[in-house]
DNA sequence: CATCAGGTGAAGT
DNA sequence: ACTTCACCTGAT
């Protein structure tokens, strides 16, 4: 009993398919090996509102309620939703259980330039050789060994040769030689408001609005951050052609945008 | 084997 | 300000 983690609602194969993470590894039978951090867990889906904890690298449960965002009402933004908008009504009823993790800012900034013109296999493909050149070991999982994800030092060309990033590799090597000179640039980049925050993301080089963007909602937890990228364009011009309205459902844009990006992706 | 993928910065209008 | 283009590599 003391393993499990009960909110309102989860569903950890939406969390792990949603775009939003790149470490997430299926196991089969409704478990996923997840790292974060300086750790890794095994999970696996009980109900619609609890997860099992099978395994913990490190026995620290409040970690992992924190991790999976245990404070956030999603049902109330989900019921707050315009009964008219037939799309978003049905996309958060299909999103119902996705969470918005609190993931560690640096990773979430490198995944997401990495992300840039790759498809989410060829991501986790790059990541988990980046994290297994510069990452620490923290332990082996059915034959399969986990590796943490690099800190900014430890980042540096020979790790990210051989990791497949090609022209990223320069971008990847800038923002990491950045958080390495500063080691209190996470918590300074906390503190800023939401559009100051996009703007210091966007003056890395390599980062543009929708890396900036991703980086703020996945990784700093920004929820009313929209990030806007070819699907998301489509899903708009497609469903919204006069424009979607913003101030609805402000400050949870972000949560509202998963819910239409994850939906449409469905439908196409 | 060819095409394309959850973008970006630089160069061109 | 807006449009076009090259960019490296792996997946399909």
């Amino acid at each position: 009993m003391n393993n499990i983690i009960k909110l309102d609602p989860i569903d950890l194969s939406k969390i792990a398919n949603s775009g939003q993470c790149f470490r997430w590894k299926p196991l089969g039978d409704g478990r996923f090996l997840i790292p974060a951090r300086d750790r890794f867990a095994v999970f696996s889906q009980r109900a619609e509102n609890e997860v099992d904890i099978l395994y913990s690298s490190i026995d620290d449960k409040a970690f992992w309620e924190d991790y999976l965002d245990r404070d956030f009402d999603y049902e109330k933004i989900r019921k707050s939703i315009d009964e008219n908008d037939g799309f978003l009504t049905a996309a958060a009823h299909a999103g119902k259980g996705l969470r918005i993790l609190r993931q560690d800012p640096f990773e979430a900034l490198i995944s997401f330039i990495i992300s840039q013109r790759k498809n989410i296999p060829a991501i986790s493909s790059c990541v988990e050789k980046l994290c297994r050149a510069a990452g620490e070991r923290l332990g082996e999982y059915e034959g399969g060994e986990i590796y943490s994800f690099p800190k900014p030092e430890a980042i540096n060309e020979d790790a990210v040769s051989g990791c497949g990033l090609g022209y990223r590799a320069p971008y990847v090597l800038q923002a990491a030689q950045t958080f390495a000179k500063d080691p209190g640039l996470s918590e300074m980049l906390s503190k800023l408001e939401d559009e100051e925050l996009l703007s210091a993301l966007q003056s890395f080089y390599g980062v543009g609005i929708k890396v900036a963007s991703c980086t703020a909602l996945f990784g700093f937890h920004r929820m009313n951050v929209f990030p806007i990228d070819v699907w998301m364009k489509r899903a708009l011009q497609e469903h919204y052609p006069k424009g979607f309205d913003m101030g609805r459902y402000s400050p949870f844009n972000g949560l509202i945008q998963q819910y239409i990006f994850e939906y449409y992706k469905t439908l196409t």
